[in-house]
DNA sequence: ATTAATTACTTGCAAAATGCAAGTGAAAAT
DNA sequence: ATTTTCACTTGCATTTTGCAAGTAATTAAT
């Protein structure tokens, strides 16, 4: 249940834990789909948290579940629109953290093309992410 | 500790939680000071919680405690710049619920502001939050 | 064809975080 | 002098998180 109208707590109310956004990070900048990938990242996700939290990304309508084509054990989780849209915050989350903690590491020139076009950059990312029809 | 390198990660083992960024909001901008006017925001945070909030943004540099000058038993809280660089941050989880929740609320001119020039407006918030000396 | 490995989970339990209600001590207002 | 306000703290129940181990279905290897 929403804790208020305001768009703020609304968006914590999803995503305001210390894994999801990390998730979608896997998913929208890593690419990951599956569920051994993003088991997999540095920051060592419980399963059973992974799987709380896949579930909820998805019934809340950040990604979709589906079928692997060529093999049956596995699924995909793909982004939706809404999804999609997580990447500006996250990208504040990103250069933010650079400015205050430049020891945590992100590509050297993906920061410069963040400081110098941030805009163009997301949209680009995001552009690719839209589901191809 | 931190949880990885990566800097969403870091930014997550500060501000990952459903309060930290609402106190912060509310410093930010509904210009919020005291214990009591952040305790009466419209989510109704626990006492205790928002007493535990308070001490870790301020012993991680997000904000700063100090006296009130005409009555002893008030303390002001205000942010930091590293605190007000988290605004960028807040401004997008704005920007995507109003997206996919149209139903929260913000001012309709403070939207219209964010959507058509966001960067001056952030800017200009944040400005007006920085120490005058 | 049989066995081993992989994938995407689930289960059980301990530890930590959260939420609620009530209480406290210092300062200010009446 | 008494009441009210402010900024908390305390105790306790509930919820969430984290860890280790286990499972069923499918695929790969021998």
């Amino acid at each position: 249940m929403k804790r208020s109208k305001c768009p703020i707590s609304n968006a914590l109310d999803f995503l305001g834990d210390k894994w999801s956004l990390l998730i979608l990070r896997d998913i929208l900048l890593y690419d990951k789909s599956t569920y051994k990938d993003l088991q997999q990242s540095d920051e060592k996700i419980a399963t059973n948290i992974l799987s709380d939290r896949l579930q909820k990304l998805e019934e809340n309508g950040f990604i979709e579940c589906n079928h692997h084509p060529n093999d049956k054990r596995k699924k995909l989780y793909t982004p939706t629109d809404m999804g999609i849209d997580t990447l500006p915050i996250i990208i504040e989350m990103i250069l933010w953290s650079k400015k205050y903690f430049p020891e945590t590491y992100t590509p050297d020139e993906f920061l410069e093309e963040l400081k110098t076009k941030k805009e163009e950059t997301v949209n680009k990312i995001m552009k690719t992410k839209r589901t191809v029809i």
